[in-house]
DNA sequence: CGCTTTTGACCCGCGC
DNA sequence: GCGCGGGTCAAAAGCG
């Protein structure tokens, strides 16, 4: 949060390096579970990845909503289908600071083309996916790192305290030191920077916000967002860059135990039939079917909750920030008018701001 | 009436 | 130990 970093937001999507560019795959990748994201960034090795094997590059979409998927898989899927996939290189040196580096390497090249310029002509929405990271609490804090678990954990202490007459059911749990120590799982976290004038994107599920926080060094507050779907602890953080207002920054955490209210009411995202479809096509059928609107969603579903992967070779090989680039949003068709959508995919380091840092600050001079 | 948003308070972890 | 910042809670207000 130093000042050094400036302009944490400032990036251009459209200005990477390009060297980068025939690395096609997915460039979704944590850092892994509760075990792993306590390992030092500085360690690549302590990342997790994509393994180079996996047998079922189609499989169903609906297994990824389950987090019967990881990376790998998606990885290989998308790296298979998405031959015109582009994508983009932020210029990152690999000098910075490890934390940064590791956390970049998130982003690295593991990036996917989800569909060229040219194969959605009408579209000038751009969108990438971020990727995202447990791992996040390492540079973000722990207290980030305990993002799912501080939830209960926070609960609990609250219950006992509203719930005098009533639900403080475990008060024990609210040793919340001793879970500390075991470092509890947090769900896997993945950001899109999106280029909107709305705040809050809309993606096919119904969020309710539960707080909103001033964010430091930015004129601009975070939001906070959980799905309102019973059991379903998917929350995301929403804020706007400072540096860019026309940027939205949007963090998922955790993964849908459901199906998109709005695939399922209009029947064009049905999960099982995009299953069919090789990913390249699901993200095209999100673009189409879900409009932009879907899109944050539906690719955060790819996200396992398993953050048991591993980083390819290549992976480390070539530091941090492949950002991946494409349009498969589809124009506002729907309420949000104005809506020009330029998504771009970003580690989630935490800290948001980190985390666009870590594109940004290479670009640095 | 039910759901969502707002908002101040609170808790927690971390750095100093 | 203290202060700071992030994240969450929950009562109140707003909205359809």
């Amino acid at each position: 949060m130093s000042n050094e970093r400036k302009n944490p937001y400032q990036y251009d999507p459209f200005d990477y390096n390009h060297h980068e560019i025939n690395k096609s795959s997915f460039p979704f990748f944590n850092y892994g579970n509760s075990s792993t994201y306590q390992n030092q960034p500085d360690d690549p090795q302590t990342l997790n990845g994509f393994e180079s094997d996996h047998p079922n590059p189609f499989m169903s979409f609906t297994d990824c909503l389950h987090g019967s998927l990881d990376y790998n898989t998606l990885s290989k899927a998308f790296d298979m289908s998405c031959s015109s996939s582009e994508v983009i290189s932020p210029p990152l040196d690999h000098d910075n600071n490890s934390n940064k580096q590791q956390a970049a390497a998130g982003v690295r090249d593991h990036s996917v083309g989800t569909t060229s310029t040219t194969e959605n002509p009408s579209t000038p929405n751009y969108s990438s996916i971020s990727s995202s990271s447990n791992e996040a609490a390492g540079a973000a804090g722990d207290d980030q790192v305990l993002d799912e678990d501080s939830d209960h954990k926070r609960k609990k202490d609250k219950q006992p305290k509203l719930g005098s007459d009533g639900v403080h059911e475990d008060k024990s749990k609210k040793g919340s030191k001793a879970k500390k120590k075991e470092k509890p799982q947090r769900e896997p976290r993945f950001a899109f920077l999106t280029k909107s004038e709305v705040d809050h994107l809309e993606d096919g599920y119904r969020w309710r916000k539960y707080g909103q926080k001033a964010v430091k060094n930015s004129p601009y507050p975070r939001s906070y967002y959980r799905c309102t779907t019973q059991k379903c602890i998917v929350k995301k953080r929403v804020e706007r860059s400072f540096q860019d207002p026309s940027i939205v920054i949007t963090t998922y955490e955790g993964q849908h135990n459901h199906q998109c209210p709005a695939a399922t009411l209009r029947g064009n995202l049905n999960l099982n039939a995009v299953g069919m479809l090789s990913p390249n096509s699901l993200l095209a059928a999100a673009s189409l079917n879900g409009s932009a609107r879907y899109s944050h969603e539906f690719l955060a579903q790819f996200f396992p909750v398993n953050n048991q992967v591993q980083l390819p070779n290549h992976f480390h090989d070539h530091p941090p920030s492949s950002m991946l680039y494409s349009n498969l949003m589809n124009p506002h068709r729907h309420h949000h008018h104005q809506q020009q959508q330029q998504q771009l995919h970003a580690p989630d380091y935490g800290l948001l701001q980190d985390l666009v840092h870590s594109f940004s600050h290479k670009q640095e001079p």
